[in-house]
RNA sequence: CGGGACGUAGCUCAGCCCGGUAGAGCACUUGGUUUGGGACCAAGACGUCGCAGGUUCAAAUCCUGUCGUCCCGACCA
């Protein structure tokens, strides 16, 4: 490929509204350009790179006995309705209507339109298991899209779909599309790694998410350093807060306290009341599938509303507002509490985190504007409906596998993986004919990656202060040649195409350079595209007999014009083999 | 949806507070000089100052509304 005959407009200057460098990057090489907020234009380069990934993802997934279709992106709302989703997931749903008034969906990902097929098409057990995949555009209502292609309302991923006659064959589905994925994130030259995760709105009960350590990640992933332990921080545990909880008991009835204007933690641990936050009981408000209830975490802890409907089952979870605690409790919020007297509505659950178990001597508020009760035991003084493990692990807990002291880091998610059971083949119907005659839905499990995602990922990972540092394996292409003079029947020119033709005819694949520009432009250029090898043509070293073999980011290297063609060959053997795992 | 910032040339930005002929650098065009790390000189072209109202003799500048972008939060298979 001449680079004067493809589309790469590289920009000095970084953009005013990309955040992150993976973003900057991906403006400033020339791989994309926005349309609007969410909506990005891949150019050739970015293309390339996309499709690089793509294979990679088709090698592994068909050596993992993955099945390729194509699923319409257009979908219509009665399966949603069928498998419950057109509620629960309705905050991320496209919603069209065609000129019938018909509404319609775009698809943000494809359980409903797979388990369909499955329910006309796989039958006996004789077919299972089954696992089909497709890499394609996805839709969805994201109310933030940011950071280019990290969060976009419209982006590219291979979503695939096992079916298992029983769980021990789904579990064993599910851990090819683990191992699957490891290679897959390996061979992109990706360092990432899996870690314990929340099903969400997906439903089902075992997950693991791939992870990419990055600052500019959306996830907290807890993790012990061991490596023995890794969880995504909305499903993490730990052997509980690093201080205990106070548990004896002063042998006094709740008294309450004036504490006027006092209506934050913090408040109440400052002077005059010195009441430490792990001496409190913090009272939150929840409004869960359209009923009130209450939760209960220690003041030093914070709930983690992941934990919360999953340990609940509820669906849809939000904060209650002002006014509807007032109508409950009879108190602003910062005068909430749930000792059993002062309840106006018995009847409301009370879920309270194991951190607050055998509680003594603790303050909370006495649903009363202005006033606190202190002395509180909670054995003795609350009704709790249940016990569950509400809060959100801290930094320097003791791991549960290890007893070793947990970090937590910021990741960017680029695989996430489900066992997700029979939800959706009992919902659509998606049975098949055991051997001895009886019927059951397919035990199923469903895998994404986001491919665009694990682009802009592999930038955030891979770059200096230059520009991209390509893997071999994703590269764009994988060399640049670069002559430092264009004129047509100039040695460098002529040594150039040679060598290009050379190196495509061994399956590499080259950009030549053959802009008329200065050196330095071709130079910074192609340190910014990040192209993992360059190889300078110029009068210079050509009058010595030598052509210059630069790696991205390493240090030239001189050879001999005759030895050139196989030192690149061998340079990008090696390069690859590396990336094999 | 709440909070904040910002919309001026293709890009990065100044001008706005204090109203009075729309600017710089880069990019682009032409000519010349250069030619191993984003060259230099000269000339040129490029704008309904996001949009709509309002105030005013006069609005990029002040006011109101609106649309859009980015960040934080909420939310997020």
């Amino acid at each position: 490929m001449l680079w004067s005959q493809t589309f790469i407009p590289t920009l000095k200057e970084t953009p005013a509204d990309a955040e992150i460098v993976s973003h900057q990057l991906l403006l400033r090489a020339g791989l994309v350009r926005k349309l609007t907020g969410g909506l990005y234009t891949f150019l050739p380069l970015g293309l390339k790179v996309l499709r690089k990934i793509e294979q990679i993802i088709r090698e592994e997934m068909n050596r993992a006995g993955g099945i390729e279709v194509l699923m319409p992106a257009l979908q219509p709302i009665d399966i949603w309705q069928q498998s419950g989703r057109y509620e629960t997931a309705s905050g991320v749903l496209f919603k069209v209507r065609d000129s019938a008034r018909k509404d319609w969906v775009l698809g943000p990902t494809h359980e409903e339109v797979i388990t369909s097929l499955a329910a006309n098409e796989l039958n006996s057990y004789r077919q299972l298991p089954k696992n089909f995949y497709q890499i394609q555009t996805k839709f969805r209502d994201e109310i933030r899209p940011r950071f280019g292609l990290m969060r976009a309302k419209e982006f590219l991923m291979k979503d695939a779909y096992s079916f298992d006659a029983t769980d021990a064959g789904a579990m064993t589905s599910y851990h090819k599309m683990y191992d699957a994925y490891t290679r897959i994130f390996a061979r992109c030259g990706l360092q990432a790694f899996p870690v314990e995760a929340d099903t969400g709105v997906i439903g089902g009960n075992y997950s693991h998410e791939f992870m990419v350590p990055a600052e500019t990640g959306e996830n907290d992933v807890v993790y012990c350093e061991s490596g023995k332990y890794a969880a995504n921080i909305e499903k993490a545990i730990s052997r509980g807060p690093a201080e205990a909880t106070p548990s004896e008991s002063t042998g006094v009835a709740p008294e309450k306290v004036a504490t006027p204007g006092v209506v934050t933690i913090e408040a109440l641990a400052a002077s005059p009341y010195g009441v430490s936050a792990r001496h409190q009981i913090k009272t939150l408000v929840f409004v869960a599938d359209s009923k009130p209830i209450l939760v209960l975490i220690r003041g030093d802890d914070s709930l983690n509303e992941a934990k919360l409907m999953a340990k609940t089952g509820a669906v849809q979870v939000r904060q209650a507002t002002a006014d509807e605690i007032v109508d409950l409790l009879g108190a602003r919020p910062g005068s909430l509490g749930a000792v059993s007297a002062t309840l106006k509505t018995p009847a409301v659950p009370v879920y309270a985190d194991e951190a607050l178990r055998g509680a003594r001597g603790m303050t909370t508020g006495a649903n009363e504007d202005g006033f606190h009760l202190r002395h509180v035991e909670v054995d003795r003084d609350l009704k709790v409906t249940a016990w569950y493990d509400l809060r959100t692990v801290k930094v320097g807990e003791l791991c549960v596998e290890t007893q070793q002291p947990l970090k937590i880091r910021r990741a960017i998610e680029v695989g996430h993986v489900f066992k997700l059971g029979t939800k959706y083949s009992e919902k659509l119907n998606a049975t098949f004919l055991s051997e001895d005659g009886s019927r059951h839905p397919a035990v199923m499990g469903c895998y994404g990656i986001g491919v665009t995602r694990t682009l802009q990922a592999v930038i955030e990972q891979c770059n200096d202060k230059d520009g991209i540092r390509w893997p071999v394996s994703v590269a764009p292409f994988t060399v640049c040649i670069t002559p430092l003079t264009v004129a047509p029947e100039s040695q460098p020119m002529t040594l150039a195409r040679e060598l290009a033709a050379t190196l495509e005819a061994a399956g590499i694949e080259v950009i030549l350079d053959d802009r008329d520009e200065r050196p330095g432009v071709k130079f910074k250029d192609s340190e910014l595209v990040g192209f993992p090898l360059r190889v300078n043509l110029g009068e210079k070293s050509l009058a010595k007999g030598e052509i210059e073999l630069k790696p991205r980011g390493g240090t030239m290297r001189m050879v001999p014009i005759a030895d050139a063609a196989a030192e690149v060959i061998a340079w990008v053997r090696a390069e690859s083999a590396r990336l094999q795992g």
